[in-house]
Order: structure tokens, then C-alpha cells, then sequence
RNA sequence: GGCGCGAUAGCAAAGCGGUUAUGCGUCGGAUUGCAAAUCCGUUGAGCCCGGUUCGACUCCGGGUCGCGCCUCCA
């Protein structure tokens, strides 16, 4: 039984599709002028194991994540490059793009640009007017009427009295009311244009989110996720949008993710303490990075931290030390594991709202039978299986295990050196040669490198995590 | 000021009104030529003050501290 902390009510939920086994989902995506940091890692990563997960359980789930392809920050960015806003943008998602592939986040079902739905949003926006909800003002720019709409403030909590008491709200002449957003910017000279019956001009900052949604997803969907700073005002506006325009209601499950910080504080493009993901890729394994991301529960707050990426290693290395000696092993089909307790505590951990850190505990358990099991390699082979296979809907443990132990960056010691050097050792030890034997592998772990003798006389090896 | 979230052992991080979370680390043992890895064991907790209860880390009330949103940000 699958439970959901939905935003709107602040608890969990039983979830119930509104078509049986069918699930819709909306996630607000990246806007395209800058590199992708950690906190849109944790969104992308955090939506991509909930999806891989309930496909698992054959949930129909149709992902659609939006990309928005225009907005000031955007057409400001280009500016100062001297180019094109559609160069700046199509850079971006193609950066974008090969993040997510090095993290190994899936693309989603569908995924919609702002500037491919201008029609769409003048639709709506034309809906709106028509309602009243919303009003042409004297510049050609168009307003969404914050006081018609009885229930605005409802994901949030807001009271719409309250909102002009000590906000910064910007004190706008074309505006009827302080509270009112945009929904349709009249265009400046030189700025990029779409006709409208308003003139030329491009979309709010909120309309593009409610018209992709209602086209990929219907008019009323079941999960709609983003980012910690999107419910107000962001999330709080497209429900006012849709609900005023389609007349039903807009999503039944918002879904949230918490945020990262960095000593303490937001990770945010505005605050410019944001570490990149291809900065983070640079040094860390992107089965660390996920790891990281899913080490505490997708709403819980996490600190981005060095330490903390170390411990992420460290907890991956248990998992890949265990599954060194089947590198051959596929992992299990599910089918197969309907009645194994590994995988019973995994699903029900997943169910409970995507409790990924309870999910993994039950894998560290998992992993201490495989390698009490070594003397029974069916049993052991079995197990291994299992563990990949829950690796799998996490989106960790596909790696090889020994090429995840021994990846390390081009300023370390080679794997060559490393291997002539134990080979040499092995002979010293069958020499006798303890001291020389002890002598290399000294050298080696200044290097980094930390030798594991077996019985049979083989030596394994591995970079240290620090 | 308004709305919301959190405070757990050395660190990280969950569930739970009474029964081992888990990982990293520490310490002891097994194993090893010595190590490492692994296994077994150990260590260790619930911000403060009240209340409810036979019993509270877990529920309720009040503090204190931290954080997020209220303005573009995932």
C-alpha cells in the first residue's frame, strides 16, 4: 500500500490513482541559463528513484518533467554572452542532458519546453480573461487577479490579507492589485517575441508549468513534485491558473523534495554557494552522488559536505566489497523475489513514502548474509542477485565492483603499476620475503592504494576512500 | 510579522507508546606471515520544562535553538 506525504494536507496519504494502476506525474524541471548544481541533482535523482521504483511495483507511470526555455534570468544571461536566447538555452539542456546521463537519472516520459506550449498559454490566458480571473493591463501585459480566486493560498497556507502586509511586493501602476502576477510580459525592444491578442510578448513565470501540465498531463493529474522553493509562489499560482481556468481541480498529490545546504545555508543560484554537478563528477563517482542523494529521506534537509560524500563511499564500498567476486551476476528479476524478506522490508520501506534510507538499511542486512554465505556460492549467487536487483531501483550498485573500488582520477597511481607492483609482492611472499612483501605494501597505500590477500593467494586491491 | 519544518548516540540518519534501526567510527575477539576485507561482540541516543500513561525518544502543551518559504532560485 503505497502512502504519500502530500504538501497540500501536510501528512501522509493513502494514494489512489485516479485510474486504477495508472500514475501521472508533473515535475517542475531546470530553467536553462546555467549549470545544473547538487540541488537540482537531489530533485532530478529523488523523482528518478520514485519513478524507477514504481514502475517495479507496475505502477503505468507516465513522468513528464518541463524545461523552461524563456524567462528574464534567461534572456538576461544571453545578453551579457552576446547571443542568441535559443543558443544560450539549447547549450544548457544539452549540459543539462549529460549530467543526468553521468548520474544515471532517466529521461522522463515526456519533456515539454515553455516555448514549444505558446499557444497553449495564450489559450489559457485567454480562458482566464474570459472568466475574469484575469485582465489585459494598459502596457499589453496581463495580470492574474490574486482576489478572485477563492481558495489561493491553500497549498501554502497563506492568507491572501496577509500577503501585502510586510511583503516585498513589487508596487506596479498597470497592476489593479499589489497581489496580482504576471501571466503575460508585453515584450521590450530586442527581447524575444510571440504574438498574443496583447501584443507581442512571452509567457509569465508560472502560466508556462500550468498549461504544459494540463496538455501532458490532464486537467486534473496525480503527482505534481519540485523543488523546496517552489510551493509559494510557484506551485501556490498554478493551482489559482488551473483550477480558475479548467474549473476542477489541479493535482491531488504535491509532492516536495527538501533542500541541500551548504554550511547551514540554501544551496541556491542566488545566494552563489552552489557547487555544480559536473564540479561534484570531477572527484566523486556519480554512484557516490546518488548515494549521498539518497542516503536521508527526499524531504529531510541535507548538508552538501565532503565528509559527507567520503561516508557516502564508504557505505557503497560495503555494498561493492560484498559483491566483488560476482561481478557476473545479473541482477535478479523481481518476479523472483516476491518472497524473499529482503526484498518484502525493501517494498514496504519504498511504499511509505520512498523511505530510501530505511530501504538501504534492510540492504546492508542483505549484504551481511552474502558475505557470511561465501562457502555456498548458489545461496551467495542468489543473494547477490537480490542485492543488485534493489540496486537497481535505486539507480546504484551497476557498476563492477572492482572497477568502482579501483576508479580513481589521472593524478593517482596507475592500475598497471599498482599490478606489476603485486605481482612483485606475490612473489616475495612465496620468497618469504616478508619485508619486502610489507615494503610494497606500504608504497602502495601511501599511493592510495590498499592491498586484500585472499587464501588462494591472489591479492586484491582497492583506493582508499579519503 | 505570517506560514511551515526540524532538534536522536563521536558523525550521518530512520522507524517506533513498552521488544537490536542502519552506515561510518571506537574498542575487544575470530581470521591473517603481518595487514586489509569479512564475521562475532562492544561502545554508545533522543534540546529544556511540564502533562497524559502502568510505561514516552515516540502523544499533548510551553520554552529554547536551528532552518525553509513569504522576492528570481530545485
Amino acid at each position: 500500500m503505497l502512502q504519500i506525504y502530500n504538501t497540500l494536507t501536510r501528512q501522509k496519504e493513502i494514494f489512489k490513482p485516479i485510474n486504477p494502476g495508472k500514475i501521472s506525474m508533473y515535475v517542475c524541471g531546470i530553467t536553462v541559463y546555467d549549470y545544473c548544481h547538487i540541488g537540482h541533482a537531489r530533485v532530478l535523482v529523488a523523482f528518478d528513484v520514485i519513478t524507477k521504483f514504481l514502475r517495479s511495483q507496475n505502477w503505468d507511470v507516465s513522468y513528464v518533467r518541463n524545461i523552461t526555455d524563456i524567462d528574464d534570468k534567461i534572456i538576461k544571461r544571453a545578453n551579457e554572452n552576446g547571443e542568441e536566447f535559443d543558443a544560450l538555452t539549447k547549450r544548457f539542456i544539452d549540459y543539462m542532458h549529460e549530467d543526468e546521463a553521468r548520474l544515471g537519472i532517466s529521461r522522463p516520459d515526456i519533456e515539454p519546453r515553455a516555448t514549444a506550449y505558446i499557444d497553449q498559454i495564450v489559450d489559457m490566458n485567454k480562458t482566464l480573461i474570459d472568466k475574469g480571473f484575469a485582465y489585459a493591463a494598459t502596457n499589453g501585459d496581463v495580470y492574474y487577479r490574486v482576489t478572485r480566486f477563492a481558495d489561493y493560498g491553500k497549498l501554502t497556507n497563506k492568507n491572501v490579507d496577509e500577503l501585502l502586509v510586510g511583503a516585498r511586493i513589487e508596487v506596479d501602476e498597470v497592476k489593479e492589485d499589489p497581489r496580482d502576477f504576471v501571466l503575460w510580459k508585453a515584450a521590450k525592444t530586442g527581447e524575444p517575441a510571440w504574438k498574443s491578442p496583447w501584443g507581442n510578448g512571452r509567457p509569465g513565470w508560472h502560466i508556462e508549468c500550468s498549461a504544459m501540465s494540463k496538455n501532458c498531463c490532464g486537467e486534473t493529474f496525480d503527482i505534481h513534485g519540485g523543488g523546496p522553493d517552489l510551493p509559494f509562489p510557484h506551485h501556490e499560482n498554478e493551482i489559482a491558473q488551473s483550477e480558475a481556468a479548467n474549473g476542477c481541480k489541479y493535482v491531488n498529490y504535491w509532492m516536495h523534495a527538501g533542500a541541500v545546504r551548504v554550511d547551514g545555508e540554501k544551496m541556491s543560484k542566488s545566494l552563489g554557494n552552489f557547487f555544480t554537478i559536473r564540479d561534484v563528477l570531477e572527484k566523486y563517482h556519480p554512484e557516490v552522488v546518488r548515494f549521498l542523494l539518497i542516503s536521508s529521506h527526499y524531504r529531510s534537509p541535507i548538508n552538501y559536505a565532503e565528509d559527507n560524500l567520503i561516508e557516502a563511499r564508504s557505505g557503497l564500498e560495503r555494498f561493492y566489497g560484498g559483491l566483488r567476486d560476482y561481478a557476473d551476476v545479473a541482477p535478479l528479476p523481481l518476479s523472483e523475489m516476491q518472497s524473499s524478506a529482503y526484498y518484502l522490508a525493501f517494498v514496504e520501506a519504498m511504499n511509505d513514502d520512498f523511505n530510501t534510507r530505511v530501504a538501504l538499511a534492510g540492504m546492508f542486512d542483505l549484504v551481511r548474509e552474502l558475505n557470511n554465505a561465501k562457502s555456498n556460492p548458489e545461496l551467495a549467487r542468489n543473494l547477490a542477485g537480490q542485492l543488485k536487483a534493489l540496486g537497481l531501483i535505486l539507480g546504484v550498485l551497476q557498476e563492477g565492483p572492482e572497477v568502482f573500488l579501483q576508479a580513481g582520477g589521472s593524478d593517482q597511481i596507475a592500475a598497471e603499476t599498482v599490478e606489476q607492483l603485486i605481482a612483485e609482492r606475490i612473489q616475495a611472499k612465496q620468497d618469504k620475503q616478508y619485508a619486502r612483501a610489507d615494503e610494497i605494501r606500504k608504497e602502495l597505500l601511501a599511493a592510495g592504494v590498499v592491498l586484500e590477500d585472499s587464501r588462494d593467494g591472489t591479492t586484491q586491491w582497492r583506493r582508499e576512500s579519503t
